[in-house]
DNA sequence: AGCCTTGTGTAGCAGTCGCTACAAGTCAGG
DNA sequence: CCTGACTTGTAGCGACTGCTACACAAGGCT
């Protein structure tokens, strides 16, 4: 039986997996760390506390997040605003998705409840995809700065709409973008 | 020294104050108890359980929200779903609200972990804010159920920007409505 | 009068929380 | 081989969690 060294950098795929499938309000560190491997102590003797742990966490997590972005999205430009944002509905309302919707309404919960680190981390995942709506814009588009904020608007809406088993409503809402 | 006797009616007002203030996620009996003036045994004795304290909670804000939002309002309609739009975004982005809002995106956590309580009262509340922006689109909307859905996307998009500290992203995305 | 329902205080249970003290193990460099 | 830094296990602390057992008081009922 030989232990394999740990470090932040080799836990936070197996913690952030964990997260992704339990939520982070009610994280915890002992089953997280059984679900990693290890011990709530190891977590606190490499992280230093738990609130260290879940800001690096939302780093990660908001890498992952982008990563996942690129790779499971078509490269190529949309025919219209509302089709991009259709196109963002689509796949992120694919059961593989969840996981990290999980996670992304606990964040803004978090971000509500004035939270820093939350809104640090939230924030910097919607600039990331206020730019990439803006590369998948049609080139035609007059004003893609703007019209990518418009997107991003109602596909948030959209997703918290379809969050809470509303998902008709998001779905009837993408109408309100040009086509 | 007189007693008042407690029931749920009469206990309602003081908890769902404290969660408006401390948020639902993190919500315990004792601090609870003691802030609507009695235990955490009262509290069990009442409602049976967290549980089904939280369950009459969801019903008593969503009924609170409901009527905010009928007194916060100007009775009549708006020039344009734009406008609509906005005049629901401005209301909602003052102090007063702020409070809502920390209860209603723990509540979209909830629903996005599954929770069916939360998710029932979150569908009412988007039923009912439906029907609210459908009775203030201007009459001479072509097609007001059509307009109030993808009034409604845009709204809860924007607030959710607003909640993660973008809130000018949100605010220009309100122009995707016609105006 | 006796009883029974309803409400309430006190105390505590078993479990979890983040975190820490202490001891011991591994391993590289001298 | 010795030493000192890094890593890990065991055990536990004090606080908190939802919830409950028990006692008791007040008030309406027969």
């Amino acid at each position: 039986m030989n232990t394999v060294r740990m470090s932040r950098e080799t836990l936070l795929p197996a913690l952030a997996a964990h997260v992704m499938q339990n939520g982070l309000g009610s994280l915890s560190l002992r089953p997280l760390a059984r679900s990693a491997g290890t011990s709530d102590r190891m977590l606190i003797y490499h992280f230093g506390s738990k609130e260290r742990l879940v800001e690096a966490l939302l780093d990660f997590l908001a890498l992952q997040f982008t990563q996942a972005l690129d790779t499971a999205f078509p490269a190529q430009r949309s025919v219209s605003r509302r089709a991009c944002a259709q196109t963002v509905f689509d796949i992120t309302g694919q059961p593989g998705f969840a996981p990290f919707f999980t996670v992304w309404w606990d964040i803004v919960a978090g971000c509500a409840a004035g939270d820093r680190a939350y809104l640090d981390a939230a924030g910097r995942i919607m600039d990331r995809l206020l730019d990439w709506v803006v590369d998948h814009l049609p080139e035609s588009d007059p004003d893609p700065a703007e019209g990518a904020r418009a997107v991003l608007a109602v596909i948030e809406g959209a997703q918290m709409l379809r969050a809470v088993g509303r998902g008709s409503i998001g779905q009837a809402g993408l109408s309100a973008l040009e086509d």
